[in-house]
RNA sequence: CGGGGCGUAGCGCAGCCUGGUAGCGCAUCUGCUUUGGGAGCAGAGGGUCGGGUGUUCGAAUCACCCCGCCCCGACCA
């Protein structure tokens, strides 16, 4: 992609609105613009890195063993009316009436819809258990939208929901949502420390919070160290195990009685990013969604749901990784792989590598956004530090002479001369 | 929803107190020069001053109402 055909209108300055780094670095970087208080529009930039977390989680539920589905944003309350959360839902809820005076509503969660479609259509316990996820767009109407995409009002959340026969099988689902969203959050780059959580209004009596680790995070947390040591990767976890592990927010950790000796207390700022209830018949019951058991009988299904905040990961993301000048993307995420500047566009001998540059590379399958704009050199590297591609190779008539591209890498800094042909073994390979 | 702040060119702001018909920087466009860390010179375009009502000979400026956005609190993936 050429950055003079792309979309990309980055801001020198940063916009009053934006208090938190990552809402400036998305405004500045040409990733979103606002619409109304808490509601964006993702642009070319900022939609390629929503996708791309979008396809991790993707990749991880269906490895999980979900079936991706996709509900309604628009409800009919009648729903809500049965699980008898219509009224408890407050104001938060964003209320719609149709053209027949009929009740709806923009969905902020989907326990309802998805159990509605479950009761319709799964009668034995032996097609349990069923795991079904989707990711969608969300609303809840806060009080006080703030700190752009990490807390919106329409937001893109993945959510699932198990349904199984009884609690131990909730429990195993529960339990493997559990580790697929540690490596979910691991493969983006992030450490997530999962938190025994209050269930709140979703209801249910078994909850985690995920909270990425974050300078600039929310809320102070605190957690053992074993979870530094763990790779989630890699290692074959004991579910148990780690949840045994201690992991507090700042309003639940007591150090007094905390039980992790000092030395392998740490502490953070966190995100939440993700949050997982179990929370039993709790939907199914007043829906009536039943499965026949083995002895005949009717059983209401044990469920729990699952929910991943995508569009707030993109923020988190950035609190994450940056630094003064700008984004600094991890690799799974980043827009682009490899940022080519082609530092004098005037220059034939310049031009003519950028070309052949891209055109291999692209070839190789390598994402690369070529900033072929007739700008000053330190402009680019500005603009190109800014939008925080994990790579920048520079094209000049400097390295031409001695038959050199330089290579810096965003997030160290470290620069490297090397030959045309070695930065195309380093990236195509 | 309670408290506070702010709406003036795409962005950042001044002007408002003390009323006289709008300005600065950046960005944009044209031309020339420049070119390894947000270039220089010359020129140009761009504004119902958030909206309405009122006061006044005259309102960005004063008064009232409304709307939007931001911050603190309560709430939250």
């Amino acid at each position: 992609m050429r950055l003079s055909r792309y979309f990309l209108p980055l801001l020198k300055e940063t916009p009053a609105e934006a208090q938190i780094v990552s809402h400036q670095l998305m405004l500045r970087a040409g990733l979103i613009r606002q619409s109304s208080a808490g509601i964006y529009s993702w642009l070319p930039f900022g939609y390629r890195v929503l996708r791309k977390v979008e396809q991790i989680v993707r990749e991880e539920m269906d490895r999980a063993g979900a079936h991706e589905i996709l509900m309604p944003s628009i409800q009919p309350a009648e729903l809500w009316k049965e699980s008898g959360r219509y009224d408890d839902y407050g104001k938060e809820m964003l209320r719609i009436t149709d053209r027949h005076d009929r009740a709806m509503l923009y969905g902020p969660t989907h326990e309802e819809v998805v159990t509605d479609i479950f009761r319709r259509s799964v009668r034995s316990y032996k097609d349990l258990p069923l795991n079904l996820y989707q990711i969608q767009w969300k609303f809840r109407d806060e009080i006080r939208p703030r700190f752009g995409v990490m807390r919106g009002r329409e937001f893109l959340m993945k959510d699932n929901y198990s349904f199984d026969l009884d609690f131990a099988g909730a429990l195993r689902s529960y339990n493997a949502m559990l580790l697929a969203y540690l490596k979910t959050f691991r493969r983006m780059g992030l450490t997530a420390i999962p938190m025994r959580a209050d269930s709140g209004a979703i209801g249910g009596d078994l909850s985690h919070e995920f909270q990425i680790l974050a300078q600039t995070g929310e809320s102070a947390v605190y957690f053992d160290a074993a979870f530094e040591d763990i790779d989630f990767l890699q290692d074959e976890l004991d579910v148990e195990q780690l949840k045994a592990l201690y992991a507090a927010t700042d309003e639940q950790h007591d150090p007094a009685s905390c039980p992790v000796p000092p030395e392998r207390l740490r502490s953070g700022r966190g995100i939440e990013v993700g949050h997982i209830f179990y929370f039993g018949t709790k939907y199914s019951k007043p829906l009536g969604a039943t499965v026949v058991g083995p002895d005949g009988a009717e059983i209401p299904v044990e469920m729990g749901s699952y929910g991943i905040g995508v569009s707030r990961l993109v923020g988190a993301l950035i609190e994450a990784f940056h630094d003064e000048a700008g984004i600094c993307w991890p690799e799974p995420v980043a827009p682009f792989r490899l940022g080519l500047i082609n530092l004098r566009p005037s220059d034939q001998g310049c031009s003519a590598l950028v070309a052949e540059l891209e055109a291999k590379l692209a070839r190789a399958g390598v994402e690369v956004l070529v900033d072929d704009r007739d700008d000053s050199p330190g402009a680019k590297f500005a603009a190109m530090d800014l939008i925080g591609l994990p790579w920048q190779a520079v094209v000049g008539p400097r390295g031409l002479k001695e038959g050199v591209v330089e290579l810096k890498c965003r997030r160290t800094g470290a620069r490297e001369q090397l030959s045309p042909d070695a930065l195309l073994q380093r990236f195509a390979a």
